[in-house]
DNA sequence: TAGTGGTCTAGACCACTTA
DNA sequence: AAGTGGTCTAGACCACTAG
């Protein structure tokens, strides 16, 4: 952040170039308020860069960035030789992250029991995800997480078990489930893929989170792998449907 | 695209300024593939922008255009003073899209058909929602969506009822499913608000979706607002959970 | 042809980190 | 002090759209 002042004049009107803001998130922010107060409503156009350029005394690589940023977040759609245009909102533009989890994890009322850490042999389905020769080893773990002493998520994670590899390390890196969420650690591995679905609990889950059998609950799959593209870890978190949920917002918010 | 001609180097090795691709986006596909590869691991320091600048031969704008997609994108961070280090993969960096359900939707097997679309009076539920008063007026909708015959989707949904607006076009905008997906109409909508839960099916939705009671369902809840901030529609998408799923990837794809 | 957005240059000054 | 990223300028040329 550049130069530091309060800011002075109404931002609805002018760029104020002695802002901590940067003259573009100003930009951004002033065209965003007026779409989301309708003043640019659906299908509008917005007025071309030269008429921002001249209005607000920016240059045109100032705009074209804030325009830019509006654009990659969906609230326009510039097209070339026509102009820029409020985009209607999208269903389809939704997305859910997860966010709601990543509190439950590090709210300070929230533990996290470790149930079970053993050397299992990988049954079809665990060799399968782990691309491993069924009977092979595999390190299980089981986990229960609860908030304010309620157990709130029961999470079962197969990790490839690898003598070759500093096997502490590398279990340590995937078993923080704080450092997974947040990024810390997880230098050895190179992607995940995450599944939601729903789900029924079973006995042992009913069990574990104090619910009924086959009642609706959240499955939030994860697989992890390393640099060499192979599996390192399959695991799943499973929770009552009512402790957790996903919220997604379409269109322009405040 | 300005220019166009077929890539003519090794995009790993320089930056072609006669392709199609703009060298912006080429560099960034150059540096993707890097940490894709493991070239640059999590936590290293990418070559600084002077260094980039140098080494591509492109001006320090097109070199920190590449570095902020990157960093939007999560792949990377740039510190002030410090450098601009490989992120490691954020469970919590996940974000799930509507893509599937879309898919389903514009999918050229896929039918709806209308079960119901008539006038009703609010109930309690429905009136909260709506922020209408009990058994006010509202216009309610039942549609199923098949594919290839079977029924995949049952859909519910209450709208507002406004003698006073144009209120065929308002329910057009907002029954066409495809055109709330895709952006097309909804000039009236200002924004929305989407959960996902997990849900059992009961007994009038298992007829529909030809499942059984208490089966696994996913359930998606939307409300849309119009400019004046006032809800025009609430409802609810069901399916079974075998036939939708989310899905989300971490870390650098490809 | 005039106006639009898309890309790119070759610098400048600033704030911050590290040594 | 040297090196890093962060912002911004004042243009340029290009591709595209529309009248």
């Amino acid at each position: 952040m550049p130069r530091r002042s309060p800011t002075r004049l109404d931002p609805e009107l002018n760029i104020d170039r002695d802002s901590y803001e940067p003259a573009y998130v100003q930009l951004v922010n002033i065209l965003r308020r007026q779409v989301a107060s309708g003043i640019f409503r659906p299908g509008d156009r917005l007025p071309s860069e030269s008429e921002l350029r001249q209005r607000y005394d920016i240059s045109p690589m100032t705009v074209r960035r804030a325009i830019n940023i509006l654009a990659d977040q969906g609230v326009v759609v510039a097209e070339q030789g026509r102009g820029t245009f409020v985009k209607p909102i999208e269903l389809g533009a939704a997305t859910f992250d997860l966010q709601a989890l990543q509190e439950l994890l590090n709210g300070e009322a929230t533990s996290v029991r470790m149930l079970e850490a053993s050397i299992v042999s990988a049954d079809e389905r665990t060799a399968r995800k782990l691309a491993l020769i069924e009977g092979k080893r595999a390190i299980f773990i089981r986990r229960l997480l609860s908030r304010n002493g309620k157990p709130i998520i029961y999470h079962r994670e197969y990790l490839l078990y690898d003598p070759r590899l500093p096997s502490i390390e590398s279990e340590l890196e995937v078993t923080s489930l704080r450092g997974l969420f947040d990024g810390i650690g997880a230098t050895e591995l190179k992607r995940g893929e995450l599944t939601i679905e729903a789900a029924t609990l079973d006995e042992e889950e009913a069990v574990y989170l104090e619910g009924t059998v086959g009642e609706a609950a959240v499955l939030l799959e994860h697989v992890f792998y390393g640099f060499d593209n192979r599996p390192v870890s399959w695991g799943w978190f499973i929770s009552r449907s009512e402790n957790l949920s996903f919220r997604a917002f379409v269109g322009v918010r405040e």
